[in-house]
DNA sequence: TCTGCCATGTAAGCCGTTACATGATTTT
DNA sequence: AAAATCATGTAACGGCTTACATGGCAGA
């Protein structure tokens, strides 16, 4: 039952499509993987090397038909079984709270992978914790209002508002989701106009 | 011209309008400093004292007429004339990119303390980073919209989303700041409607 | 040729949290 | 009298970045 960090996570995921080397991870971990900081060699490489470890992912460096010469670049990795078994796990339990700010953006760019309940879960555990965070946020706001300070007030404000707006988000894809376990609509769930 | 990390300048910041305990700093952290996360104590102690070793802030431990017996209780911390000096050098440049996330709160709810130019630096800093980095999430959407995924695209369109609401909060600011100088509007620049 | 991107890795260090240790004050 | 909250601090540990070290390959 051993525990899967986010970035294992996130890894496994992607290398579930095709193998990668470490360096097209990290790109794709700054580009593909909704707004994902830039992750840094010191982290990603070391992570790989302990997934390896895991025997969750295999390192393959023959690199289809090259010179074998000199070079020691050019490391593939792909999915083992246990892996793929792994992600699958991981995938079905929306457990550990996969609401966590960092944690959600993750599981949810793995949604296509993921089977409906489990996606609908997801979404309803960070709906009820941004529900959360909006009250203390309003609390701060109404403490901050107090103190007839305009800026702060202002920024409060402002962050009460990006919460709102994150909810509202939560509210349509949740909604999405419903009416497509309802109705037996097209399995794109894509949550509207755009 | 010694450096001061963000957790410092917030805290002299807070202790400019009065002296207070650290535990009473940790809470308004929390809440009237923007959405700031809740500082834990084992960064929030040594970070006092070393202050106080930087000679910012000085401790009081009398306490106002208490029966001095035992406890080593609550010390209140105030700033030194160093400390309102570094405050206000600090203030006065919008040096040393103001404009990162964690930065730039902190630095917006010291906006009343802040004289205009710099104000309007530093929200025009903010602005210009924001603007990269809506190119860069503009990218990323366009490279993941040719891979079909309907819930990431999803979710980087709704990323995109949110700077450009960033964006637009940023704008509105701007441009009250501007129109505050130029004609002589009593010096609430209070940021619209509310 | 030289610049820039591809590619892999290690070591040191920063910054923060968690867990621990202690005790006073206030509220129920 | 117990429970909650106020209040201060230390030590261990975790995760990530920075800086370093190395080298291949492609195009200007």
């Amino acid at each position: 039952m051993a525990k899967t960090d986010v970035l294992s996570l996130a890894i496994l995921g992607m290398l579930a499509e095709q193998p990668l080397h470490g360096y097209q991870i990290r790109k794709r971990l700054g580009t593909e993987l909704g707004p994902f900081r830039a992750l840094s060699y010191g982290s990603l490489y070391p992570c790989l090397k302990r997934m390896v470890g895991a025997g969750l992912i295999a390192a393959d460096e023959s690199d289809a038909g090259r010179v074998s010469g000199s070079k020691r670049s050019r490391i593939a990795y792909g999915l083992t079984e246990d892996g793929e078994r792994r992600l699958a796990e991981e995938l079905a339990n929306s457990g550990a709270s996969a609401w966590d700010d960092d944690t959600f953006d993750v599981r949810f760019s793995l949604f296509t992978k993921t089977d409906s309940a489990t996606r609908l879960r997801i979404l309803e555990g960070r709906r009820s914790r941004l529900s959360e965070r909006l009250e203390e946020v309003n609390e701060g706001l109404a403490r901050v209002r107090e103190r007839h300070d305009a800026y702060t007030t202002e920024l409060h404000r402002h962050g009460l508002e990006r919460v709102e707006r994150e909810v509202e988000w939560l509210d349509k894809l949740i909604e999405n989701e419903r009416s497509a376990t309802r109705g037996d609509n097209p399995s794109t769930a894509s949550a509207g106009n755009n």
